[in-house]
RNA sequence: GGUCUCUUGGCCGAGGGGUUAGGCAGCGGUCUGCAAAACCGUUUACGGCGGUUCAAAUCCGCCAGAGACCUCCA
């Protein structure tokens, strides 16, 4: 018997209790990158969002297939200014690459740095550029059923009629007067019959490298079409959960949602899910605003923004201390607040198997136990979870401190507490930085210098003491005296 | 201009009508030959003004400030 979620669903602005069509399996559709520039913060937080959801839906004992897309083709540029053109294909024009040259270059960095913040792989990771077909049999059935129509080789969607008859708009809270009465006015939008109408297929004019026949032009998928046509083939006509950043919900999952709809006659997902922004000093993160830090300089410490480098534990442990659901705005301050307090929680954590079980427990490791499940199971509560992780630190240190006790029920219940929801669930491990201690051979020279200072410190030779944990302090080993004998790190 | 959200202690951030969030920093103490780490304490904060209530940071109204979406974006 599973334990019950709770999921915020953006289409009707509550938590709902989470039931899936087919259980013990989900399906989770989560928007991915468009592949053609560095992956940068932003990327970082709904990878590490649905990271989380997707680790705990499989720790709740559900069989999950995580679908996260490639976007590699078919996202219009500029087209405010009516010059459309594709991401991919401007990229690869300005740096004279084959367009699949960019994309694999951009995923391989993608897939780099997801990996450096612990992301887990998707169960299926689909290109847009390999289910042009797909998108065209979904084009045709909604052009048979009389929601696009084609001119000069383009089709677009009809979304005055798909209005009348479904509604538009229920994800974004907005109804179509008001955007009709307050959309500006775009060039070279003459084709559309109505302003709204966006485009299933475009026509691709003599500057396009990137086209593909179809029976309307030689041209290329529209902006929201990959989505649908994706989620359908992989997750069926109706899935348990979309996820993807708040920017998406309109137009984007919008459109993608009035397409799935006229295809298959009924809404294509049950929850709808969206994080919310990374700011930078109060400003949404954003290419246009010039502010925007890409993973590789966050961890290099490489932008006149920062003041140092932050590992990516330190980002992932960062994003998970505010919900999802609020934003999070990024500072120096507040990053080096974050590296200390993982710091806090690691080291917490490799004292566990220090810990030296007694008689009898004065510490409650049930409770805080059954508190973690619902924090996480309180739409993803993460700050609170980290909380409660603190709390089991608390216990830890104490009781190396001998200022409580705990059983060896208690111990093994708490070391599986901790590891199962920092590690497993969180996704939070400790850095290699390549300077652990486990090489053997060091050890056991710091111990056999460890070894002199005691005996200097046993005849009162401070001097001799300090002198050899200086020595060692300088070679970046630190040396501490606790109740059972000197120990030492690497800083 | 339209729609919506937010404003919590030095900083970051949960919570959400009455009972400790948590982290970071600072200060005081314990331990220690010293140091580091750890532990304990730090006497409680919720934009302003009204209202509802026995009780409001939490609900309602107004005001101020910030932000998001309306256009590619994670």
């Amino acid at each position: 018997m599973p334990r019950e979620l709770f999921l915020y669903n953006t289409l009707t602005r509550t938590k709902e209790k989470f039931e899936p069509l087919n259980p013990p399996h989900v399906g989770l559709y989560v928007c991915g990158p468009t592949v053609y520039s560095d992956p940068h913060l932003g990327h970082a937080r709904p990878a590490v969002t649905f990271d989380v959801l997707f680790r705990y839906l499989k720790h709740l004992g559900y069989k999950v297939r995580y679908v996260r897309n490639i976007t590699d083709v078919g996202h219009l540029e500029d087209e405010v200014a009516g010059e459309g053109e594709d991401r991919i294909q401007k990229k690869a024009r300005l740096e004279q690459l084959e367009p699949m040259e960019v994309v694999q270059h951009y995923i391989n960095r993608y897939h780099h740095f997801m990996d450096m913040l612990g992301i887990l792989q998707p169960s299926i990771e689909p290109h847009a550029s390999g289910h042009i077909i797909e998108q065209q049999q979904l084009i045709k059935i909604i052009i048979d059923k009389g929601f696009a129509y084609v001119v000069n080789g383009s089709v677009y969607f009809d979304l005055k009629k798909y209005n009348d008859q479904f509604g538009y708009g229920a994800l974004s809270g907005r109804n179509i007067e008001d955007m009709l009465n307050n959309t500006r006015e775009l060039e070279g939008q003459d084709e559309k019959r109505y302003p709204l109408d966006f485009a299933l297929w475009k026509k691709a004019d003599s500057t396009h490298i990137m086209h593909w026949p179809s029976l309307w032009s030689e041209g290329f998928p529209g902006w929201h079409l990959e989505c649908s046509s994706m989620g359908m083939k992989y997750l069926g006509e109706q899935f348990d959960i979309h996820g993807g950043g708040m920017d998406l919900i309109f137009p984007h999952h919008e459109c993608e949602l009035a397409q799935s709809t006229v295809v298959t006659g009924r809404p294509p997902v049950r929850y709808w899910m969206h994080n919310n922004m990374i700011t930078i000093n109060g400003q949404k993160m954003a290419r246009s605003k010039n502010n925007f830090i890409t993973l590789e300089e966050l961890f290099t410490g490489k932008n006149a923004l920062l003041e140092k480098a932050f590992s990516p534990m330190t980002i992932r442990f960062y994003m998970l201390q505010a919900h999802y659901t609020s934003p999070v705005d990024f500072s120096n301050d507040a990053l080096k607040a974050a590296e200390q307090g993982l710091n806090r929680l690691m080291k917490g954590l490799s004292l566990l198997p220090k810990l030296k079980p007694s008689a009898s427990s004065t510490v409650d490791v049930i409770t805080l136990r059954e508190n973690a499940y619902k924090a996480l199971s309180d739409d993803l509560n993460c700050p609170v979870l980290l909380g409660n992780l603190f709390e089991g630190v608390r216990i830890i240190n104490s009781v190396i401190d001998r200022k409580e006790t705990i059983n060896k029920e208690d111990l093994e219940s708490l070391t599986e507490f901790m590891r199962t929801f920092t590690h497993d669930l969180l996704g939070l491990a400790p850095e290699e930085n390549g300077r652990s201690n486990d090489n053997e051979l060091l050890d056991k020279v710091v111990k056999l210098l460890l070894q002199q200072r005691q005996e200097a410190k046993a005849r009162k030779d401070y001097a001799a003491s300090d002198h050899i944990r200086k020595q060692l302090a300088s070679l970046g080993i630190q040396v501490m005296d606790t109740k059972d004998g000197a120990v030492w790190e690497m800083e």
